[in-house]
DNA sequence: ATATCTGCAAAAGTTTTGCTAAAGT
DNA sequence: ACTTTAGCAAAACTTTTGCAGATAT
């Protein structure tokens, strides 16, 4: 590892020193290389492709806790789960263009008629080779009911942009 | 089952009928009931909740089938699964707002810095009560990679909308 | 010293697969 | 008659959970 890359690590190891303190959690060796990996991976990696990844330096981790630390780490707000319903598939028998409504608690969706949202326009082009087949919009928030919930029960709260 | 219903479900029937034919698919009791449950249960179910749906009709029907049919229809384009990374969970590290491009055959995900794309615009109000968090949107395709195998082998092509 | 975390193994949940009998064409 | 499908059970895969020993604060 040449000086700058070393400087940068030991910049990380800092930051999120500071962020487990913050957050009141324990800074092991696991969390932070798992921590490192994510960052690292560019893309969406899934658990187990972190824990590939994360075996090359702890061979002896478990998958176990690289799924915990996960968790602990989007219950923290250092990495958030791209798709909001991976627990089990979702059809859409709607096969007319629409956009959805998704609580980002209950999980429900609605469906939004393409009406509600102007037409999505690119300010750049699109990657070279990339044949675009659809657009959908994805509005997220607590629903109603959700809402009343969390409005009773606060949660600390992530940022209300894309 | 008043009479309106019933030349309903009739002609839903003739419509899934002529829908089979021209997939070359046999039409089961059994496909017929799950696909109407399909269209009957507005949001987006999953395949246990159509399950316990159609059972109520064909208490002897096994989830195994459920299952098939399901994947058979979306084969055929009846229907869609609303989230394409449902097989397991993918992580972003990245928590500044941006948007995403998806393949829809290999499933990769790669990050749309927000500014290329325009702010999203609502053109109706959302419904009353629910709190917005972020929107985000999704931009769907064959990735380089994927299009070019499928110029290869092309497949019958979905809709390009949203 | 105390609270938190790891590794392991078992369990729970989701989806796929192989096979035979049954149903559709 | 021939092809496709349903039901069943086993298996594969993803994720969660409980607990004892290890590690961090």
């Amino acid at each position: 590892m040449d000086f700058e890359s070393q400087a940068a690590a030991s910049d990380t190891l800092q930051q999120f020193w500071t962020l487990c303190r913050e957050r009141g959690l324990a800074m092991t060796h696991q969390r932070q290389v798992i921590y490192q990996a994510l960052r690292d991976m560019h893309g969406h990696p899934s658990p187990e492709e972190v824990y590939q990844r994360v075996r090359r330096q702890i061979p002896s981790i478990s998958l176990g806790t690289v799924y915990k630390n996960i968790k602990t780490f989007e219950e923290a707000g250092f990495v958030r789960e791209v798709s909001l319903h991976h627990g089990s598939s979702r059809l859409d028998v709607n096969m007319t263009p629409h956009h959805h409504l998704v609580c980002s608690r209950c999980k429900a969706m609605i469906d939004l008629p393409h009406q509600h949202i102007e037409p999505v326009r690119l300010t750049a082009p699109l990657p070279q080779g990339f044949r675009l087949e659809r657009v959908f919009v994805e509005v997220i928030g607590l629903c109603p009911g959700c809402a009343v919930q969390t409005f009773l029960y606060p949660t600390p709260k992530g940022d209300i942009s894309c």
